[in-house]
RNA sequence: GCCGUCGUAGCUCAGUCUGGUAGAGCCCCCGGCUGUUAACCGGGUGGUCUGCGGUUCAAAUCCGCACGACGGCGCCA
């Protein structure tokens, strides 16, 4: 049986639906497999067989039905109406079946009693299993005996499919929930978090359209990469060697010296084996580029449009994230400017918190901890050493030994969900410094031109979507941010 | 790339230290129960103990190698 709650620590396992299976109520028949039937031709070592109504099943358009949440607002009490959903458990008792139904709003109890349907539907309601697709009919009830205070008194249950026996029960580990995870999508937990990760798209893009900025698409098969250090996932292409994109940076720059303020929401790919809470392979990356435009002048859409988001999802799905640990009101408080701090101020604090870090030295997980702790919102770390920053941000003109870049790190350990920076536009410099980094400037030719011609000041950061949601629904692990997550170890289902 | 933990029924685990007939709970199946709330009560099905090799009269258990998964660090968004 699924579980509400269960006391193993595997995420409170009830499903709560995920969205429409094109079904249509099938019409009453007389003659319909039992479980009885199920049952005997397993033992004969059988394939177990999936039985489907196929009557009107699947075919053309699906009449609408009400769905659970507003019978749970009590706003369908005393009417007689239609639910499909999938069923999440049962409980037989004498002459009476409880089933649970789900669907994508909620889960509610309908009570089938063999006096009131026909034989064959009582004995659907029965036998069907765990997740078997199931429609009903009949007559909404206050009443306190049921889970959730309503019910349905049933007139009509029609099992639409039989489910197999369902793999996902009590007791979950990690390992397994991942390997169904096809199956877990539908847990109440999982659709918490899509909910709220639509939200916080829309947010995203909701803010950029809003500030001017257009939408554009870079290519996602590159012939060379960006991040210095960042391993590329290779592509054969017809023979010849590209690679999945890492950032749309170089592309960005280019783009936005033709619309002057882009902005984008896709795919990232990384072939770093890091096996922590904080990487995927394959993430969602938002990234945005401003001609005319300088550090301080991106880094302010960076904290207003995770101020944004914040709230969004604190308006559009306060229960998904109370479900999922997050106080809403948090989120409510969010607000811009963010906590500003140089890397060297940072370094300072940290030595007052008796972390003595080399001047040069990337801030490490450890220290990003140090920094956020505490804190109910993110915080800005600006003016790193030049030293191990990639090649195209723009040193300070009030000292040469730092980049005009930036970070936003997020608290509750999620650390840097956003890496951003002016763009250096000194074309000799900048091919010395391809060479410096280690690349070849033959390859960056075509992204020098952007300094040929019309070369203006330029700034621009990169979000990781799935890090900005980790924060925001308090995951403790990023895969859950994402419906099938891409790990070094795991790239299926 | 480095460090650690684990692998026994469909699932979650005990059994391994101290070698001697493969165990429990859940799921599923059968029976009972006329309002269940993770229902309950009784009975039952279900095993390549990750793989290979070794030690031994005897290996889930001891030794070696491999594979897989998970966790942490580094790197990043």
């Amino acid at each position: 049986m699924w579980r509400p709650e269960d006391s193993s620590g595997c995420r409170g396992g009830a499903p709560s639906g995920t969205g429409a299976l094109r079904s249509r109520a099938p019409r009453a028949r007389t003659t319909r497999p039992s479980r009885g039937c199920l049952r005997r031709e397993s033992r004969a070592g059988e394939r177990r067989e999936v039985f489907l109504r196929n009557d009107n099943l699947f075919s053309g358009a699906c009449p609408r039905v009400p769905k659970i949440a507003d019978v749970l607002r009590g706003a369908l009490t005393g009417q007689d109406i239609e639910l499909k959903g999938w069923i999440y458990r049962t409980r037989t008792i004498g002459g009476k079946a409880f089933v649970v139904l789900r669907d994508s709003s909620g889960v509610l109890q309908v009570a089938v009693s063999r006096e009131s349907v026909p034989a064959d539907q009582f004995e659907g309601a029965e036998r069907a299993l765990i997740e078997s697709a199931a429609t009903a009919k009949g007559t909404i009830v206050a009443d306190k005996r049921a889970p959730g205070g309503y019910e349905m008194r049933a007139k009509e249950f029609h099992v639409v499919s039989f489910a197999e026996k369902f793999p996902i029960q009590q007791d979950l580990s990690e390992e397994f929930l991942l390997d169904v995870r096809h199956l877990w999508v539908r847990s109440q937990r999982m659709t918490s978090i899509f909910r709220v990760r639509h939200t916080v798209f829309g947010a995203v893009h909701e803010y950029f359209r809003g500030e001017g900025f257009f939408e554009v698409h870079p290519p996602m098969i590159t012939p060379v990469g960006s991040e210095g250090g960042a391993t590329l996932f290779n592509v054969e292409y017809f023979g010849k060697k590209a690679y999945l994109t890492q950032s749309w940076q170089l592309y960005a720059e280019a783009l936005a010296l033709s619309m002057e303020k882009v902005y984008y929401i896709g795919p990232s790919f990384r072939a770093e084996k890091s096996r922590t809470t904080r990487h995927l392979t394959e993430y969602w990356h938002c990234e945005m580029e401003e001609a005319w435009a300088g550090m301080d002048d991106v880094l302010k859409h960076a904290e207003r449009v995770i101020e944004h988001a914040a709230h969004r999802a604190a308006e559009e799905n306060p229960e998904d994230l109370k479900f999922l640990g997050r106080d809403p009101d948090l989120l409510v408080k969010v607000h811009t400017p963010f906590e500003h701090i140089t890397y060297d101020e940072a370094l300072r604090r940290l030595k007052a918190k008796g972390m003595e870090i080399e001047w040069g030295k990337d801030l490490r997980t450890l220290e990003e901890r140090a920094l956020t702790e505490g804190m109910g919102q993110p915080i800005i770390v600006s003016r790193y050493p030049r030293v191990s920053q990639a090649f195209y941000k723009r040193r300070d003109p009030a000292n040469p030994e730092l980049v005009l870049g930036f970070d936003v790190i997020a608290p509750d350990d999620v650390g840097e969900i956003v890496g951003g920076s002016e763009r250096e536009t000194d074309l000799e410099y900048l091919k010395q410094a391809i060479v410096e980094f280690g690349e070849d400037p033959a390859h960056y030719e075509w992204y020098l031109d952007t300094r040929r011609f019309g070369n203006v000041q330029h700034a621009g950061f990169g979000m990781g979507m799935e890090r900005l949601i980790q924060w925001i629904c308090k995951l403790d692990h990023i895969r859950d941010a994402i419906p099938f997550p891409r790990t070094p170890a795991r790239f299926s289902p």
